[in-house]
DNA sequence: ACAATGGTCC
DNA sequence: ACTCGGACCATTGTA
C-alpha cells in the first residue's frame, strides 16, 4: 500500500478504513479521522505494525524538518550563531514569544529530543548556565491564594507533588510511590485551570468516579485555591479584566457570554491569566535587573535566552560563581512573596548538559 | 494564501 | 459537547 505518511487524510484512510482499526475519534473542525499521537499510542496495542511505526517515523520527521533542516538554515552565516526575536506584544498574559526562529520550544524530552538541545554549544572558553525557576506559578498560586498546606510546604522546602499526592491518596510522607507523584502532579497543573474529572482520568489513566473524588479531595484541603478561583472570575465580572501583580491587564469582553462553553473559556482565562502573567512579570523584572549588574559590574557574559521560567547565559570562563551569585540573587529576591522563589541552576558546555 | 492537522516547548 | 493556560511552525490540501 502506497500513501503520503505524512499525510493525516491519507493515514486516517488507511488505519480506519484498510485496515479497519477502530476509530478513536474526529478532528475538530472537518470532522476527519482523529490521527494525533494519543490515537496511535491506543492503536499500537493493536497486532498491526502501522500506527508504531507512524509513530516513530512522526518523531524522527518533526525533529528533522523543524529544528536540524531549519536551524542550520536559519545560522547567521557571519556569526555562525542563531538569532531569535523575542516578540513583548503577542501574548495575552505578558509572556515573551519567540520567533524566526523560535527558541522557547527547543526539544528536551526524548533521547533524540535532547541530542538537538545538545545543539546548542558556548563559544570557545564559555559555558552555558541554565538557571530556571522552581515551581514558579504553584507559588504564584500559593502567594495569591494564601494556601496555607502550599504555602508551609514552600517556606519548609518540600516537594509539593508529594505533598498533594499524600493528601488526597490518603498516605503517609514517604509512602508516596512515583506513580502516585505523577497524578498528583496532573492534578496540581490541571485543577487550577479549571481541568474537569473527564479530561484528569484520561490525562492519568484513572475512571472517572475516582477523578472526582480526588478533585472533591483536593479542594476539601485547599479551599484557598477554590477561594482564589471564584476571586478572579468576580473581578473579570466586575470590572470586565483581570490583573497580575504588576497591574498588567488582561480584558475579558467574553466573561459574560451567553454561551456557557464560551463563557467557562473567559473564566479559566481569569484564573490562570493572574499566575502565568505574574511569573511574566517577575521574570521581566530580573531580567532588567539582571541586565543592568551585567553592564554595572563589568561581565564579559551575556543573557541569551529567556524560556518563560528559565534564563540562559553564555558564561566567560572565570565569570561562573560570580553571574550564579549574582543572578540567584536577583531572580529570588525580585519582588518578594509570601512564599519563597526558588531557582535551580545547571551549567555545561551545551544547553542539553545545563538542565 | 489560507485552513486544518499535528507536534514541540513552558 | 463536556473543560487546564500560553505560544510557533511544518506539512498537506484547497482556493
Amino acid at each position: 500500500m502506497v500513501f503520503n505518511i505524512q499525510s493525516p487524510k491519507q493515514l486516517g484512510h488507511v488505519l480506519f478504513e484498510k485496515l479497519q482499526l477502530p476509530v478513536q475519534g474526529k478532528t475538530a473542525k472537518a470532522g476527519g479521522f482523529s490521527t494525533d499521537v494519543k490515537v496511535l499510542k491506543k492503536l499500537s496495542a493493536f497486532p498491526q505494525k502501522t500506527p508504531g511505526l507512524v509513530l516513530r517515523y512522526r518523531t524522527l520527521a518533526k525533529l528533522k524538518s523543524t529544528y536540524l533542516d531549519a536551524l542550520v538554515r536559519m545560522a547567521d552565516p557571519d556569526t555562525e550563531r542563531i538569532h531569535t526575536s523575542f516578540n513583548q506584544t503577542v501574548a495575552a498574559t505578558g509572556r515573551l514569544s519567540s520567533s524566526n526562529p523560535n527558541l522557547q520550544n527547543i526539544p528536551i524530552r526524548g533521547v533524540e529530543g535532547r541530542e538537538i538541545r545538545r545543539g546548542f554549544i558556548a563559544e570557545e572558553g564559555c559555558v552555558l548556565l541554565s538557571a530556571d525557576y522552581s515551581q514558579v506559578e504553584l507559588r504564584v498560586l500559593a502567594h495569591y491564594s494564601g494556601d496555607e498546606p502550599f504555602t508551609r510546604a514552600f517556606e519548609r522546602g518540600e516537594d509539593i507533588h508529594s505533598l498533594t499526592a499524600g493528601e488526597i491518596l490518603g498516605v503517609e510522607r514517604g509512602g508516596v510511590t512515583p506513580e502516585m507523584r505523577r497524578i498528583a502532579k496532573a492534578i496540581n497543573f490541571g485543577i487550577v485551570y479549571g481541568m474537569g474529572p473527564q479530561k484528569l482520568s484520561e490525562e492519568v489513566g484513572i475512571g472517572a468516579k475516582e477523578a472526582r473524588l480526588y478533585i472533591s479531595s483536593y479542594y476539601e484541603k485547599h479551599k484557598g485555591v477554590e477561594e482564589y478561583k471564584n476571586e478572579m472570575i468576580k473581578m473579570a465580572r466586575e470590572k470586565g479584566y483581570v490583573t497580575t501583580l504588576l497591574n498588567r491587564r488582561r480584558y475579558l469582553p467574553d466573561i459574560l457570554h451567553e454561551n456557557r462553553v464560551i463563557r467557562a473559556e473567559a473564566e479559566r482565562m481569569a484564573v490562570n491569566t493572574p499566575i502565568q502573567g505574574t511569573a511574566a512579570d517577575l521574570i521581566k523584572l530580573a531580567m532588567i535587573r539582571i541586565a543592568g549588574r551585567l553592564g554595572k559590574e563589568n561581565f564579559n557574559s551575556r543573557m541569551l535566552l529567556q524560556v518563560h521560567d528559565e534564563l540562559v547565559f553564555e558564561v566567560v570562563n572565570g565569570e561562573l560563581d560570580a553571574l550564579k551569585h549574582m543572578v540567584r540573587e536577583e531572580m529570588e529576591t525580585v519582588y518578594p512573596l509570601k512564599v519563597p522563589l526558588k531557582v535551580d541552576m545547571g551549567h555545561g558546555k551545551n544547553w542539553g548538559e545545563a538542565h
